[in-house]
DNA sequence: ATTATTTAGTTAAGGGCTTAACTAATTGGA
DNA sequence: TCCAATTAGTTAAGCCCTTAACTAAATAAT
């Protein structure tokens, strides 16, 4: 009990290294995600969009799922809505009738035009406290931290 | 177009340092929740024991939602299963009837006890890229960063 | 050529969190 | 003192993700 108690308090320096990292994520994401939602979207629906960008403004749902790391039935979910507000649109695959070819409408990308950058700066903001050579050995600690 | 699939690739120096920290984060956190599930556990629940502990084995469910970050209804449901499976017990406060006063039971206790220590080596593990000095200077960056 | 296997996507069910609305108990002000 | 406001916790509804099971189409193997 009293080791127990000593012991979930003392924490050795891997566990002060993940409970900040958790941490110093969740609040940026809850940034990033109180944006969108102020206007009305999230995330994973604008990583969709940024996604189908990246490819030239076509992509399949299987890509999608790979890219953002979310399962296909998710990929599923989230493009509804998308075609719904005219973001994207779908198509059969002239070749294999098993794919639907994604596509990003002008309405989608002017979302992106709109959104992102303001997105972008918020997020930055809230990283103030360091200074740019911190933020690039941050990055560097990260990548190296990457590399299984 | 051609301008927007260009500003979708360049990312600037911000940018990077937060889908760094998310993947990174994502990856340590999948470690540490795979372990709990491979003990019919999760997280939440644990960090809900964890939490009592530090308290000297007893709290009250409005600090645990503060201490956690989650929401009051959260910690109702996650309080369920945790008195089901004989972790925690519930009693209503003696002075103030609004009051539940929670207590981690004995099992709740071997519990951590158990399986604390190897999630925290699965994680450290997951960490091995990183150098005594490089986790420290992490650490270090994470803390400023946070630091509003 | 026909059938078995694989691949792409969707549907269904469920877990884990949220916000909103509620009940019950206590506190505090006229 | 009594009623309004606050506080603690729960219930209800809904969002977002997951796994499992399914349909349809293409590929591969005999």
């Amino acid at each position: 009990m009293k080791e127990l108690q000593q012991y979930v308090h003392d924490l050795p320096l891997h566990s002060l290294v993940f409970f900040s990292l958790v941490e110093a994520t969740a609040n940026l994401v809850d940034v990033s995600e109180q944006y969108w939602k102020s206007k009305g979207l999230n995330g994973a629906r604008i990583r969709i969009l940024v996604e189908i960008m990246k490819e030239g403004g076509t992509i399949l749902p299987s890509m999608l799922a790979k890219r953002i790391g979310v399962t296909k039935p998710n990929i599923t979910l989230l493009l509804v809505p998308l075609e719904n507000d005219g973001f994207i649109r779908r198509a059969s695959h002239p070749q294999d009738g098993r794919k639907t070819v994604i596509t990003i409408t002008s309405e989608g990308q002017s979302l992106l035009l709109q959104n992102l950058p303001e997105n972008r700066e918020r997020i930055a903001e809230k990283m103030n406290t360091l200074e740019e050579h911190e933020l690039k050995q941050l990055l560097m600690l990260l990548e190296k931290l990457q590399r299984t």
